[in-house]
DNA sequence: TGTACATCAGTGAACGCGCGTTCACTGATGTAC
DNA sequence: TGTACATCAGTGAACGCGCGTTCACTGATGTAC
């Protein structure tokens, strides 16, 4: 029975790294069909049916893949990452690393927030939400930023996400023999988290901003 | 001429319009066929071709009319606003009024930024690019923010442009008869501008921030 | 240890369908005289 | 005003192709006795 579940998982794998690999050729998802995905994994069309009802459904399962190395990426981020002068610089360094090592994975994250369906879209939301309520809950056992309720800090968290998430698209785009264009596109996002937390800090509940 | 000008516009915008629908129903923009295009503008086939050479020529065009409408929305925006307390609430709405006016537009930009050909995804880029300088010009010509160099200013806006477009997203998958959740989401995304711009006060050029 | 049976991942032929694209065409509109 | 010709947006038939999905099958592996 188990060499039969490996070879199961083998194909299953196969299938899945196959449409992954398509869209790290730049191509979009939701234009792979099932028997290009088949034949790049080795394997007849009709195999795939013992594996994924439809294209979705290997969707949803790269999320799964998705949402396992987020959660890696994050704990590796507690490890190394205590209260410095450098944490910001260092967490984004860490994303950045964890994003180059899993550029595919991280360009259909980036394609699913935007097109596939609702399910999908929501999955992939899904997983960027807990990762910022993960960064939350940090954030205040540090006892950082304790001058925010629980509502802005939830706020500040997904600011923080969506501004590193943004250079994650452009990071994808440029080419692997431009370096110092990837350099500076990570110290403007530092800065870019930077002016949020300074933001953060002087931030009073009540009142309105200076202007 | 002029009526035969005139028609041959009318088909164009209608395959544009068919294309576009497409995309707002919430299909992606690289799964609509010619064939599909051409039969819901009410035209054959092969008439697509007398229009455009393929959906990407399609898409680049779409880019032209998503320009026209931001750059009738940053009119719009130096028209009402001056500097007052309201200012950042303000264009938020005027943009978050704009995005429901034109929904369709805006799930086809927020695609074509992931989705599509490496030249759709800069043409798309190239605009939110353009509207991030002009609010940067904006800025600047206000007097404000005068704290920064240029390369900072730079990037603030840009990050000011990430946050705004960033709820569109979300925005456009809130089920109309929610309005109540629309209404949090445009708060949130005001917050954060207040952030970004509160932190852009405090920051010192060569200081590392307070953490 | 050997045999008979069950399971099930992968096979290969076949289907009907919508696709992109070609081509020669038609007929309404515009132009020249 | 009338006629002969040019233009060109839209037509409709036709093509070969890859698609998703069905079905009965095969043969390697696992299980029971």
């Amino acid at each position: 029975m188990s060499i039969r579940l490996e070879k199961k998982q083998q194909t299953r794998q196969a299938l899945m790294d196959a449409a992954l690999a398509w869209v790290d050729e730049g191509q979009d998802f939701s234009s792979i069909s099932i028997r290009e995905v088949a034949k790049r994994a080795g394997v007849v069309p009709t195999a795939f049916y013992r594996h994924f009802t439809d294209m979705e459904d290997v969707a949803l399962n790269l999320v799964d893949e998705l949402s396992i190395a987020l959660r890696k990426l994050m704990r590796e981020a507690r490890q190394k990452s205590r209260i410095t002068e450098n944490m910001i610089a260092d967490s984004v360094n860490l994303y950045v690393a964890n994003l180059l090592s899993h550029k595919a994975l991280f360009r259909f994250m980036s394609q699913a927030l935007s097109g596939g369906s609702a399910t999908l879209r929501r999955a992939v939301r899904n997983e960027m939400q807990f990762f910022a309520r993960e960064l939350e809950a940090d954030v205040r056992a540090m006892g950082l930023l304790s001058n925010l309720s629980a509502h802005m800090l939830q706020w500040v968290t997904q600011l923080v996400i969506n501004t590193v998430a943004g250079i994650t698209l452009e990071l994808l785009d440029i080419p692997d023999n431009q370096p110092s264009q990837k350099q500076e596109l990570i110290e403007k996002t530092i800065c870019q988290v930077k002016i949020v937390l300074i933001g953060s800090v002087h931030w009073k509940e009540p009142t309105q901003p200076p202007q």
